[in-house]
DNA sequence: TTTAGATGTTGACAATGTTAACATATAATG
DNA sequence: CATTATATGTTAACATTGTCAACATCTAAA
């Protein structure tokens, strides 16, 4: 391991460190090489021994955000210890809590800016490890045991993710009233987009109060 | 009115309208003083002279672009010679479209970075001309009508609000996937939300032939 | 006609990302 | 061990950026 005065031993892995430290609490276009090369005693050119550009740097963090992101909902869609519906809850709202614990990481991650990098990952990636994918199979689950509609599962998809993605939006790009009321807004969420889903033939149990009410007949 | 070699005559507007072209085409990042000042025959600091800094002239370009999205919403909204769903119906689709055709502009005023900008157009605004009162207005008129069920409006409208605000982030932000089958998406949409919100008692009309399928019985 | 105010220019400033040329440490090779 | 190639860091410069103060010019009011 090279350490010593003039060789830091491990510069990139700190950049990258202080780089996500820093969106923490400040927006990615705050970031200035200067503030990197402040923290970590060096110049303000010596990043480039290590990223290409700036850019580089912030498409770095971007692909450690990613995986971040899905092993946090990932896994909550495929326990199957747990029922459908209450793994459809605790996922989105999993999804909600990423982004109102990391705003600036969410943001990056889903803005337009960067979208060639997500979509390059997204393209890569494993289909199971993938957030959306893992929400296409849950859904895909629920179609084939008869719970939720059968309708095209893609679709059903998008049309989850992309009302989650607003409600996180609106919760964390200075939305106030939606901030306020982040929580129940939610739960109306899913009430309203399990009502969109299930099918009206078969009877749910979940495990959570709130939802058992929601699945009452004659709600 | 001024107007010589050396007073332009109208360099506000001016800067205006050269500032909201560019935003068709590009994203406001990369519109800097120079293309101003180059486009408009002035120096690079002219534009002090009628805005306080950058940032001042985008504020106002938000402000007019913000009149205009209420222009489209609010009044497909209040059209009470459509029935209830289809307003609903054509506002939301309103809104994607405005969201596709101005991208940037939609991303400006909807997003973090001036977010208090418009939070302080949203706490002076008049009530009947912002998009979001109207959409709670008719939420309200269907509550009152007995179409939908009659739960919190204001929960509600924030639901559908995100809904429509997600799907036109993926469409616009680069989620390839999405933006490829937008408009089937939006159907699909409409359809969960409308299911999550009217009434089950009622027998609903709509002039949309797409809508009247959906609100079959047994569908 | 004089003068105050509005509007535009010039030249400077610090901050920014980036690069080329140079410096110094480590690692590989003989 | 000595030599050399490679990796890593520094320095100094560059163009671009938003901004501002000092100055210039035109309009409008007195």
């Amino acid at each position: 391991m090279i350490k010593n005065d003039y060789h830091h031993g491990n510069l990139r892995d700190t950049f990258l460190e202080i780089a996500l430290d820093f969106i923490k609490t400040d927006d990615i276009d705050n970031l200035t090489l200067k503030i990197l090369s402040d923290k970590t005693g060096t110049s303000r050119s010596a990043i480039y021994r290590h990223f290409a550009s700036r850019d580089a740097l912030i498409e770095t963090m971007i692909q450690g955000g990613f995986d971040d992101f899905d092993k946090k909902i990932s896994p909550l869609l495929h326990d199957k210890s747990k029922s459908l519906i209450d793994r459809f809850y605790l996922a989105g709202k999993a999804l909600i809590d990423f982004a109102i614990k990391n705003p600036n990481l969410y943001r990056l991650i889903f803005g337009k800016k960067y979208s060639h990098i997500r979509e390059e990952i997204l393209s890569i990636e494993d289909e199971d490890c993938s957030g959306f994918s893992a929400l296409k199979s849950a859904i895909e689950e629920g179609q084939q045991s008869g719970i939720l509609k059968n309708e095209d599962s893609h679709q059903q998809t998008i049309v989850i993710w992309a009302s989650l993605h607003g409600l996180a939006s609106l919760i964390i790009d200075g939305f106030k009233d939606v901030e306020k009321i982040s929580s129940e807004v939610y739960d109306a969420m899913f009430k309203s987009l399990l009502a969109g889903l299930i099918s009206n033939k078969v009877k749910l149990i979940s495990t959570l109060p709130f939802i058992n009410k929601i699945l009452e007949p004659n709600h």
